[in-house]
DNA sequence: AAAGCTTTCAACCGCGTGGGT
DNA sequence: AACCCACGCGGTTGAAAGCTT
């Protein structure tokens, strides 16, 4: 993790994300939606840059991010998939509902690459053990037909996603706030006119004594606005 | 108990791509 | 066609946590 600083050019601040800037992002994205990561943080009232609030939001924030251990069924999908894709993080993201391509990197690295590179070199020694020769499977069907198998892993992840959207809403579970996230909520938003985000900066009753609200509003509507 | 070492993972950085002008 | 800008991706970093001696 990065020193929590400021870059003293910018003035943005850098390294860990306080629970006050998530609650932040998370109420600004609820409110006016995803419209532009490089303007939206001076309108949310944060000092980091749209990279950082982008890598944030959809990398721990966003409302249908798992947590958690990695299943053997998602082990297996990766498995297979670095095997066929390489080094395409998101695309083998893109298989398993709700993890994210940094996720499935840094489980590859502090998990994965150490099996298969363990595997590569003693091929005969995981034989003997019984181990299958699809890296993380035992079952001697699913090695006969892994293929098949995958299909089947990727099946069932498919109903995940359409089990999270079809309820109308889902609640962020690990903050203490709670936000109403529909579908197709994102990519509309709009910045909202200044009486908008006065009133959004008064309503987030939990950071009343935050630098924020009308300071921060006046400091960019002055050369945004006008 | 504490010092040193290793592992984990959140965050940053640079680059490529695509859309708009 | 050339440039600019925003976004997304993959590699890398380093603090914190965990483990070993």
């Amino acid at each position: 993790m990065r020193t929590p600083n400021s870059n003293m050019n910018t003035g943005l601040r850098k390294g860990k994300w306080s629970h006050e800037e998530d609650q932040m992002l998370i109420a600004y994205i609820s409110r006016y939606g995803i419209w532009n990561w490089s303007q939206m943080p001076r309108f949310a009232g944060l000092a980091r840059s749209g990279k950082s609030c982008r890598l944030r939001w959809m990398n721990y924030l966003k409302p249908n991010i798992k947590r958690g251990n990695f299943s053997k069924e998602e082990e297996e999908i990766i498995l297979h998939s670095h095997s066929v894709l390489g080094n395409k993080w998101s695309a083998i993201a893109s298989k398993l509902p709700g993890r994210t391509d940094s996720e499935v990197k840094n489980y590859w690295h502090t998990h994965l690459k150490k099996r298969v590179s363990h595997y590569n070199k003693n091929p005969e020694t995981h034989e003997q053990n019984g181990e299958s020769t699809e890296f993380g499977c035992n079952n001697m069907d699913e090695m006969e037909q892994p293929v098949n198998h995958l299909n089947k892993v990727l099946e069932s992840c498919a109903t995940y996603e359409d089990d999270i959207f079809s309820s109308s809403s889902s609640t962020i579970t690990s903050k203490d706030q709670e936000v109403d996230f529909r579908y197709d909520y994102y990519d509309t938003g709009s910045p909202g006119t200044i009486d908008d985000l006065q009133s959004f900066w008064q309503q987030l009753s939990p950071f009343e004594n935050l630098e924020v609200g009308n300071t921060q509003l006046n400091m960019f509507s002055n050369d945004f606005f006008y």
